[in-house]
DNA sequence: TGTACATCAGTGAACGCGCGTTCACTGATGTAC
DNA sequence: TGTACATCAGTGAACGCGCGTTCACTGATGTAC
């Protein structure tokens, strides 16, 4: 057959995705200078020297365009996960894993845990990158070796209502522990990222390490 | 004496107080329902059935009303803090107390401890009343009958910093338990009030109430 | 108690600005025969 | 290989809007003698 099969990409297509991929570089720059809420889609083409309506064949509007920024953030942060999974990292890989990931680009990370955009509703393949990310969290915390859990109301608790929906375990040591390295890490991650940490001196890094052999065990 | 004192507040003064206090209000139900970004002088002088360049009168500009609310937001905490301390508090109380505050008013929180304005710098007094919180936790991590902690290298590492600028204790054990209190506290606030815990059917104030006791001790 | 003056809250008009978004269009690129 | 047509990226003008902020002003409230 000499017609184009629909898999092949034509140049028209690979020159829309690569506009469409310059100008989320551009928002990035934005956000990172000025906040999420200052992104401006007629800024955007002047940066890039074309004019404001021109940005209409690529986003329909400066929401669509958002969102995509978001779930790019939340495909990077999966991405990153899966890629330390399958070099097999255990819990302080994974951590460590998570905090380059937020330091990288923390206009990023604050996108996605820092303050919602008010009004806006995430669209659900997010969640689905979400979970992806909290499963390898919990596969990372069952196992031998690891630290044991003083007995808490919590892991009552927890067996009792299925916190993660479809998780692959109901232990609730297991629940309990990637549950606590979840809401640590981003304590750490977030106040830093944040400046909260800007008038003491010591090295966050320092304290990061600690809080996940807190939960590893030594 | 006839003339009025100093310190006696006038009418006109008092109305003032109260005019500039009313539009904070306002202001923050308009953070409330669309975010700090969206806070508008004009929309406040709407809703108060004024023109917008009364508020002028009040506020010398935009950034001097958000400055103002920072502010109000650190004294809130802090009068919180040193409420609970007055009444003897421990530092289960203080962390209930903290967390009463912080959903008490989400925006509030989110104002202080999310993601900050980018370019925006804040007042001194504010970090001193941030310190003035963080002493609170300090002194209520010393002493005994608190749960151990295990050795960790950041320990020896805040011992050899000074962590806290003029904290009155340089134990290395009660620096720790602080920050991890301070950290571990607001990975469960921050989580929750952005929404993160949204799609697990589990209560927060458990978890939350489960991290206090694995730093006070059972 | 009454008058003259100073203070200050609030108004309305006006400024320049940048925003998101629509629309009719031009011109280049790709497709079908 | 050449022609006719369809697709689509990008332009420029225009829309209405709300923003922060300045300015000259009116009118009410407070102060001094």
């Amino acid at each position: 057959m000499a017609t184009a099969r629909a898999e092949t990409e034509t140049p028209r297509q690979r020159y829309r995705a690569q506009v469409q991929e310059e100008i989320k570089q551009h928002a990035w720059e934005q956000i990172a200078s000025a906040g999420a809420s200052a992104l401006s889609l007629n800024a955007i083409a002047k940066q890039m020297g074309m004019s404001g309506p021109a940005l209409y064949r690529y986003f329909a509007n400066r929401d669509e365009l958002i969102t995509a920024l978001i779930r790019d953030g939340y495909e990077s942060l999966a991405a990153t996960i899966r890629e330390a999974v399958a070099e097999g990292a255990d819990l302080r890989g994974l951590a460590q894993a998570l905090r380059t990931w937020a330091l990288e680009d923390p206009q990023r990370y604050l996108l996605i845990y820092g303050t919602p955009v008010p009004g806006y509703q995430a669209p659900e393949d997010t969640t689905r990158l979400a979970s992806e990310v909290m499963t390898a969290l919990l596969n990372a915390s069952s196992g031998e070796g690891l630290g044991a859990l003083p007995e808490s109301p919590l892991q009552t608790h927890l067996a009792e209502h299925n916190v993660w929906a479809g998780a692959h375990t109901d232990e609730p040591q297991t629940l309990h522990r990637a549950l606590i390295l979840w809401t640590r890490l981003h304590g750490v991650l977030s106040l830093e990222v944040a400046g909260h940490f800007a008038g003491m001196e010591f090295d966050p890094a320092v304290l990061y390490a600690a809080e996940v052999e807190a939960i590893a065990g030594s």
